[in-house]
DNA sequence: TAAAAGATACCGACCAGTCGGTATTTTATT
DNA sequence: AATAAAATACCGACTGGTCGGTATCTTTTA
């Protein structure tokens, strides 16, 4: 069986996202992660071969998170869409406070890392083109003008979101939610078909 | 006459934003600094009492630059001036590229650090009510839509901002001046007046 | 009992900050 | 103006401690 070795795993996994939320991938040491944990240094690197290697198994822990929630809030049309990923972000991000700031962590380790790099440009692009085929399916539907750029609407959708993500990490008493619900429903009516002339 | 000590100290800044910029707060040590200013450690703790001093005067002089450049961009109307931001960003952010890597240190910095929060909370506010009073002046003026809210559109006009520079980050490439020009385009005819009826 | 899992002690590298001392510049004195 | 005194600027070796990772040994599991 392997049922402890699995459970030790999970531990560290855990215990490393806690840490690394509230101090930093730098700040958290692998000791500090270990101590978390309730496991010793030997176990650590006998599941990781290295610190750097757990940080990737987190993130793509909460990237197959972020895919998953993406798929399920699907709607009947692509504006009802957009609005309800909307209401997921605060339940996705701001659930637990701390992963904001792991994923700002990511973003900044992927801005410097080759390896987390690689390891997130796949995602975002699969994100970004996830988003301009939404648009472009807005665009065949009717819902949404046909005379902007997919993809850039896209950047702007996702540029949106991540910015918003990042002000209430900076300014965590706001309430988020509602702005997120207003400014996103700001740059759909941007989006949307102008309802008559010029 | 204090001409050398002047010196010194600004050969310091400028290689610690080198050193900042291309490796990273943590990484970049002391020494490493003092090397790549031409200047030894005595020097550094001379002119700054800690890393963290130094780090806190780089934020200062970024966030000048950041209020003259808004400050010199005011146009006639506020569609025009908030086009004229969207085309400051890439000139103030990815002129030297590698600014926009300590803007995402200094983030982090901040969601971790009491003193750094303190300094950069002050500005971000300071900005979030330029716009805020920028919506309601186009408001006022009735090239904005007067049923948002203002301070929800001014943290939509941040947001995307930020998303965008974000995304610059992790994916260089990509011409993000016109994507910015073309998001905000879509985000101001959002919160323009709509021409006609419902 | 063999192999997997975990524990412990340890290593070399690194790093922020200190400290005793030296060089340079400014101010005071004659 | 020359010199002495004081202050400022700078140097670089050193300290105390941390960290990621390894080597070796013990325990658990199958």
């Amino acid at each position: 069986m392997q049922a402890r070795s699995e459970e030790t795993r999970t531990h560290i996994l855990e215990a490393a996202l806690r840490r690394f939320a509230s101090v930093g991938y730098n700040a958290a040491s692998v000791e500090d992660i270990c101590t978390a944990a309730g496991v010793s240094k030997g176990a650590f690197y006998h599941h990781f071969p290295s610190k750097q290697a757990l940080f990737l198994a987190l993130l793509n822990d909460w990237l197959a998170t972020l895919d998953a929630g993406f798929e399920a809030a699907r709607k009947a049309n692509v504006p009802e869409t957009l609005l309800a990923f909307t209401e997921m972000l605060p339940a996705i991000f701001a659930a637990a406070d701390g992963r904001l700031t792991m994923f700002l962590e990511f973003w900044l380790q992927a801005s410097r890392d080759e390896a987390v790099w690689q390891a997130s440009i796949a995602p975002y692009e699969r994100y970004q083109q996830f988003f301009t085929a939404l648009v472009e399916q807005g665009q065949a539907e009717g819902s949404l003008r046909a005379d902007v750029e997919a993809s850039s609407a896209a950047r702007a959708i996702v540029g949106l979101a991540v910015g918003l993500l990042l002000q209430a990490l900076l300014n965590p008493q706001a309430n988020w939610e509602r702005t997120a619900q207003e400014s996103m429903e700001i740059l759909l009516n941007g989006l949307m078909h102008k309802r008559t002339t010029t």
